[in-house]
DNA sequence: ATAAAATTCATCCAAAACGTCCACTCTCCA
DNA sequence: TGGAGAGTGGACGTTTTGGATGAATTTTAT
């Protein structure tokens, strides 16, 4: 029986990637992989460290139950996964059908062989999505694919950002969707890519006003202060113009305080942000990955 | 329930830092922690001695709140939620301030203590945001602390959603909140309850059209038709008598083809449905978990 | 106050983990 | 081809761990 609770016993990590406890200890005498010990001087390996260090150094994972991961893959009768030449449309397949412990053992095994979030976000999840977005003209059956892929996924992304190691001591980002955006997964993608990144990243949701970013990053309170700010943009009321002004307004508040803002989402081009132009913005999360790692590096 | 006042059992602090009983009395005896013992010879740990004594080893802490350490964060000095006589406040406070880390392990311990699902739903939860909620009407504030609120909040309810599913037999549910609700937290409450008392539940998510129930409960493939139907409304827009018709219809139909559909939700006084009265309404968590109770016994 | 229930006591034991050592298998380069 | 260097898995005697035991103590309910 693996051990309760979210400490690994040496035994437990060595058989769940197949390795032996010797080359484990090794590892951990040598700083890769990080333990606690108890007070008598027994290793505990920490599962989002775990979790980390397979991850880093992409080694096959045997037994994945042991780190609370899924198990076997529970066989879809009607599709053949394999066979699909790309893997992000047996993604959609499963997503399609609601499958919902088929879609989180792919994304997972995903992650597991070491492809960031950002990947994540802009491959199956974004693809997915694009083509279920297309289903959802086509009446009910399209709706309730969509809503029903978007549970499931938001589920998904929810996990995936519990396992990326939160730093006590990493700067703090604060962001969420305009008004008038409802869409609840770019922001939760976007603090699941900052929180892999190091970040403290706080997510105020989709449908956030403007007024609302203002406080929450003009704050008088200096330690609630935030050092980042994302704005999602992936739907626009019809009245943009007046959310434009207020955007641009904002933006240059910043600039004016030296907070970073960054835009991004795909109805970002509705915008005219001409007025501030040293905005950054990005069209997918792999950029914004990059971008917010270069970032980290200028800044110190 | 850990000991009150400032002294631990040694259960609690085993439990606390996830070691045996054992190794911790072994510890005691060797004189690596300090312990103070009753007439009967019983031990007494000191709070701030079981501190000192897992942070001079840096030993993990797995269930924080047992300490009192609100989790990794500094404790908040403006608010001691050891004197607040109501848990649910303290609660409360956390999610005011964002203090994510800290609602979880409050929440956490109290579903490890065995409170069900739905007495979190109905207790911290809901009054949290019915306190919350008033708070949405200050204006940008109170709108702030609405939308961080809830994206903690759903986080923690899919992370308790994940402890409690494992019947691969139960009956299958699906549901969700109907069009112009767009709350998130009814329908991810009511899936979690409903996977804690063994049910297969999907869940739609809000802002569903009564066209995708129908289309998800009637379905022609029986390998996907549910056993149980829920209904989430907790707003309704202004014309709802034309909603009230279609869900007239839909409950209609679900008893004609032996379907069980149970409405729920604060709105659900704002429709009439007295034109089908075998319908169940819920008004509480806990009123609608004894009901799926009832009605799997009922079932067999 | 008293009885019943729950917790903790000290002790014991098998399984697990400790650190160390040592063959064995690779890769690389003379 | 052969030998150095690094990584692996197993073996070892010793120490630590976690669970079980029945008796004693504390807590809870009557």
């Amino acid at each position: 029986m693996p051990t309760t609770g979210n400490l690994l016993s040496p035994k437990d990590l060595s058989v769940a990637i197949g390795v032996s406890e010797s080359s484990l200890k090794r590892w951990t005498d040598r700083g890769l992989l990080r333990v606690s010990r108890t007070a008598g001087g027994h290793r505990r390996i920490d599962r989002n460290e775990a979790i980390r260090f397979v991850r880093a150094r992409r080694m096959p994972v045997v037994r994945p139950e042991v780190l609370g991961l899924p198990g076997a893959v529970a066989a879809t009768p009607e599709i053949d996964l394999e066979t699909l030449e790309n893997p992000n449309q047996a993604f959609l397949e499963l997503m399609r059908r609601g499958h919902d412990l088929g879609a989180r053992n792919h994304l997972l095994q995903r992650f597991l062989d070491g492809e960031p979030i950002a990947a994540l976000a802009d491959g199956p999840i974004r693809e997915s999505f694009d083509r279920i977005g297309e289903l959802w003209h086509d009446g009910p059956e399209g709706i309730l694919i969509e809503h029903r892929a978007t549970e499931i996924c938001v589920s998904l992304v929810i996990e995936l950002t519990k396992m990326v190691r939160q730093d006590d001591e990493g700067p703090r980002a604060i962001g969420g969707a305009i008004s008038g955006d409802d869409y609840k997964l770019p922001p939760l993608l976007t603090t699941a890519v900052l929180q892999e990144h190091g970040f403290r990243a706080v997510n105020l949701g989709p449908n956030t006003p403007v007024e609302v970013f203002e406080l929450a990053c003009f704050t008088d309170d200096p330690a609630q202060r935030p050092d980042f700010v994302w704005m999602s943009i992936n739907d626009l009321h019809q009245d943009g113009t007046d959310l434009n002004a207020r955007i641009v307004d904002f933006a240059a508040r910043c600039i004016d305080e030296d907070l970073t803002l960054v835009i991004g989402g795909r109805a970002t081009g509705g915008l005219d942000l001409d007025r501030v132009p040293s905005i950054p913005v990005h069209g997918s999360m792999t950029e914004f990955a990059t971008f917010v790692e270069d970032w980290k590096t200028r800044r110190g």
